[in-house]
DNA sequence: ACGTTGCATTGATGTCTGTCGATGCAACCT
DNA sequence: AGGTTGCATCGACAGACATCAATGCAACGT
């Protein structure tokens, strides 16, 4: 279902490569998908767990690394871990005693692409009304 | 106060331009602040009203446009708008009897920026082991 | 002035979510 | 085997959120 749910935000489907957010009104099941994602993102503490397992270097985290850098307890941390892995945006691996984290850049590298407008975007402001009157 | 955090995503700053949420961790207030953004983003609704503003010919919808399109009260739809609004994604201007409102490409543009990679970033991925051991 | 229409605000309600303590499970170390 | 450590899961609970009906307010038309 979640991995359903991953090609469902157009990478290998036949609708071209992502939903297009600013050209085109999104229909109703990219939308969903789109929003889980973005409302994995919309919590401080996702974002810079996001943030510290993106920025390090050789690209993975422990979680013994992650956890106290928090005011929070491990239970959770593992649980804001987990929507992230949810949400396709990180993805875990179990080596010996310890888990370690690594950012999925296809996601963040597709919602980039998402929320940057096409080259030659009309300045939407030089004609602003009077279209339709 | 919606000005303040506005300023406070990196545009006017003296910490250069924006949080570089791939690049380094993420401070406490940037988190809070950057949060709050993606979680306007994190409902179906708001991200179809969004990309239905966004899509826009001319810049600007109506808001009799948006209501009818959704299964949904228009009071609902309102409180949507105003928060995307409040997000600093979109901005509102009343012409007579009708709300227009317009999408504000600087918050997209700067999510986009945010949540790209820098040039050079490491495979991650090449390397994934063995660093520590 | 009066009614109508378009949109925002208010108050209420059910659901979702962030957080915790307690517990479970896997891996390591004597 | 038994104890310890690292992380995930469970159950509970307070606060946040999406939604609606009712109401308020502004602009227009008569």
């Amino acid at each position: 279902m979640s991995k359903q749910e991953f090609v469902a935000l157009g990478q290998g489907g036949a609708e071209g490569c992502c939903p297009a957010l600013l050209t085109s009104p999104l229909d109703e099941d990219q939308a969903t998908v789109l929003a889980k994602v973005f409302k994995a993102l919309g919590d401080p503490v996702r974002l810079r767990l996001l943030s510290m397992i993106a920025s390090r270097a050789g690209g993975e985290v422990c979680v013994c690394d992650l956890t106290p850098a928090f005011d929070l307890s491990q239970p959770t941390i593992s649980h804001h871990l987990k929507l992230l892995k949810q949400a396709g945006l990180i993805d875990s691996e179990r080596r010996g005693t310890w888990v370690y984290y690594r950012l999925l850049p296809q996601m963040t590298d597709r919602l980039a692409a998402i929320l940057t407008r096409p080259a030659g975007q009309p300045p939407a402001g030089t004609t602003p009304a009077g279209a339709a009157s």
